[in-house]
DNA sequence: AGCACGCCGACT
DNA sequence: GTCGGCGTGCTC
């Protein structure tokens, strides 16, 4: 018997093995096998009588993991798919999605060891540290700590003393000790289970839905199929009330039915965590998991087997998430579908949102994707009615309105004689001013492209750049350094500028740190919080400076587009938005649509509990069409105008692309093997349909001393694009002369 | 990806 | 004379 197995490898191929018949394969299963000189583990993937590789070839099977259920057919049929689809190998795609504890065989054996436990009875309690002569201080630490303490296990009582456990058995033949042991495996939860829809809370508790709110739930609710809806919901329209009453109604119509609900990024998970607790109190503890990179390895696991034995009823997490075993998944929701967090930047560059979809598609079962602002991809397909559209255009809270927005035409402020301060400009810092007055909070966004404060001399145009990259370095004002935000290179401040010897340079640019110094001097009084991802770097430190927020510590709130995210300030009345103008003339055709959306969610932060709302926008360019659409909080109007001129370029939804990315010593031998990949599509039939660009540097072409280049490949069919990815792949192994490559499908920056 | 083998410069 | 640089090739 013979057993093929999926490895986390570049080659495309499955393994196969000898596998004896009695340690009774399965596909699903996870087997430690040799490879080369190490043992890995791999996912059985076919179990078969026959193998074509030559039988000296062919090694023995490892141990099999027989404690852990096998992953479903359908979980192998969606790692499939996400492999052929982003042009990987299947171990590649499966073996990563799976936590690291159960990667290693050698931990296997406790992973899936029965957990015991020590607890003193009511008996115990009353007899035990008179009953131990007044000397065996040990047995009377065991005792105390028996006491002290819910519960102990074996490890910790042996490290109180060595024969702590046959001491114990004793004292559980005394009646003074239980003794339990958990099998984590075993269906546990099965009696929950079964009253779990008794005990989840009724649909529609202490909350009473809008109009919209509740035709949308019936909407989703009334669908036992495949049903892709696409929520669009203005901000403070209660997206999240929708969500919480149509799982309400899952979970309580099937008792053992699970539920993924995607966030775009960790900071969002504690507050739906919270919502998700408070709705579903009545579910056990471990009904509800979350799963993102931000959980110790321990806790991921843990979790990761709540869903895999289908314990977790709501599985909350990031873009990881999608990829989690859910054997008994029977709805996902994808909020703010739109955010870029989604698509997975290195490695397997899949989008968790695309997945997400064909995930409730493979297994017929409803998918929301709920945004204020939807991608351009997803309302394309809402207008083709592949997608139910599902409209909020009222925000839930009735005296809640939408915020006016104001534009601040700098090259008027200029004319008038009227300067800004440091990019502040006038009419924002009075408005400021009015909120500090009233005790209202204000947010300052910053747009983060090409806003970071670099080094420069005014003399000769030095900027300070990367000694590795071709990228500027960034100006870390407190710890006097120069940082690559690229590879990591630091450096402290020089004296002066090494080009022609200037003391006098500067920063220039302008920072969320300079931003945070300007508002406390230009607004005396306020207490200016920055929050970016540098003031956020230590473990949950963004929790706790937000909750500063909510409690009213904060008068200014500073910072780049995690300000703008999911939180709901209730007393933010001004958003002001700083540097927007960078993104309207960038060369990536999908800048606007990224700023419209950044500067819909932003505005959505003012005003939310009845406090009149004003979001003071500065620009050079007051009568661009994206701030027109932005003041009319429009849109519908901004998509179908953007979703025009893509048609008419011929771009994104309406082309599918594919990126080959090569990574060199020199510029030239990155470009060299473009040019040598591009000539093998020749041969390739499916290629006739795709348009394929001349291969070209990368924006930051050189990183840490690598250089990169790319080369871009549309077609109106998405078959053709795929069939000619996947036939060109023998030829791009088969070339040579390059560090690395990687292809990327549906990419996001180009 | 790892991890080997395999040939050419600076060191005890 | 070795240690070790990373080029190339293989992994059931």
């Amino acid at each position: 018997m013979f057993v093929r197995v999926a490895l986390d490898h570049p080659l495309p191929t499955l393994f196969d093995y000898r596998c004896d018949a009695a340690l009774q394969p399965a596909p699903g299963m996870l087997a430690q096998v040799p490879f080369g000189k190490r043992h890995v583990v791999g996912l059985v993937c076919e179990v078969t009588a026959h193998s074509d590789v030559p039988p000296e070839r062919l090694r023995d099977t490892g141990a099999l993991c027989g404690a852990c259920p096998p992953l479903s057919a359908e979980w192998l049929a969606l790692a499939t798919f996400a492999a052929d689809y982003y042009q990987r190998g299947l171990g590649e795609v499966a073996l990563p999605a799976l936590p690291q504890a159960l990667r290693d065989a050698s931990r296997w054996a406790r992973l899936f060891a029965p957990e015991e436990r020590y607890r003193l009875t009511d008996g115990g309690r009353a007899a035990l540290p008179e009953a131990l002569p007044a000397r065996a201080s040990a047995l009377r630490r065991l005792a105390e700590a028996l006491a002290a303490a819910e519960s102990i296990d074996p490890a910790e009582a042996r490290a109180i003393h060595p024969k702590a456990v046959a001491t114990l058995a004793t004292w559980q033949a005394e009646g003074w000790v239980e003794h339990q042991v958990i099998d984590p495996a075993a269906a546990r939860d099965m009696p929950r289970a079964a009253n779990g829809s008794a005990s989840a809370a009724p649909p529609a508790r202490g909350v009473t839905l809008t109009d919209e709110q509740a035709q949308a739930v019936e909407a989703i609710g009334a669908t036992g199929a495949f049903a892709p809806f696409l929520l669009h919901g203005v901000t403070g329209s209660g997206k999240t009330e929708v969500y919480l009453h149509t799982l309400a109604a899952l979970l309580a119509e099937r008792p053992d039915a699970q539920a993924l609900v995607l966030v775009p990024e960790i900071n969002l998970t504690p507050q739906f965590e919270a919502a998700f607790r408070a709705r579903f109190a009545a579910l056990p503890g471990d009904a509800i998991v979350t799963l993102h990179s931000g959980l110790a390895e321990g806790e991921r696991a843990r979790n990761w087997f709540a869903a895999h034995l289908g314990h977790a009823r709501i599985v909350l997490g990031t873009r990881l998430a999608v990829l989690a075993s859910l054997p008994k998944l029977g709805m996902i929701v994808v909020d703010e579908e739109h955010d870029p967090a989604y698509k997975q930047q290195e490695g397997l560059r899949y989008s968790a949102r695309d997945l997400a979809v064909w995930r409730a598609k493979q297994l017929g079962i409803p998918v929301v994707l709920g945004s204020a602002t939807p991608s351009l991809e997803s309302w394309w397909h809402a207008d083709q009615g592949r997608y139910q559209r599902l409209t909020l255009a009222r925000r839930a809270v009735a005296e809640a309105v939408l915020p006016t927005v104001r534009l601040i035409d700098l090259e008027d402020e200029r004319r008038r004689g009227r300067a800004s301060v440091e990019g502040l400009s006038g009419p924002l810092i009075a408005a400021l001013k009015a909120r500090l007055e009233r005790g209202e909070q204000s947010l300052v966004f910053l747009n983060r492209r090409g806003y970071a404060p670099a080094l420069a001399c005014d003399a000769c145009g030095w900027v300070a750049g990367c000694p590795r990259c071709s990228a500027y370095v960034v100006l870390h004002k407190p710890e006097r350094a120069l940082r690559c935000h690229h590879c990591g290179w630091e450096a402290r401040i020089p004296r002066s500028c090494p080009e022609c010897g200037n003391v006098d340079i500067a920063p220039l640019g302008r920072g969320t740190q300079r931003v945070e110094e300007t508002l406390a001097a230009a607004v005396p009084g306020a207490r200016v919080l920055r929050i970016d991802a540098d003031s956020t770097r230590r473990k949950g430190s963004a929790q706790a400076l937000f909750s500063d927020v909510h409690a009213g510590e904060v008068d200014i709130l500073v910072g780049t587009q995690m300000i703008a995210k999911g939180h709901d300030f209730q007393r933010v009345s001004l958003v002001g938005v700083l540097n927007a103008d960078t993104a309207l003339f960038s060369h990536d055709f999908r800048a606007s649509e990224r700023l419209f959306a950044q500067l819909m969610q932003v505005s959505g932060r003012a005003g939310r509990a009845g406090l009149p709302g004003e979001v003071l926008v500065q620009t050079r360019y007051p009568r661009h069409a994206l701030y027109h659409a932005l003041g009319r909080h429009d849109y519908v109007g901004f998509a179908n105008s953007t979703l025009a001129e893509r048609r008419d370029a011929r771009l994104p939804p309406f082309v599918y692309q594919a990126l080959l990315r090569a990574e060199g010593r020199t510029l030239d031998a990155a470009l060299a093997f473009l040019q040598q990949a591009a000539a093998a599509l020749a041969g390739i039939a499916a290629a006739e349909r795709v348009t394929v660009y001349d291969a070209v540097p990368m924006t930051i072409v050189k990183v840490a001393n690598v250089h990169r280049a790319q080369l871009l490949l549309e077609s109106a069919s998405r078959a053709a694009l795929q069939g000619t990815l996947r036939a060109w792949q023998p030829a791009l192994r088969a070339l040579k002369g390059v560090l690395r490559w990687n292809v990327e499908v549906d990419p996001l920056d180009i």
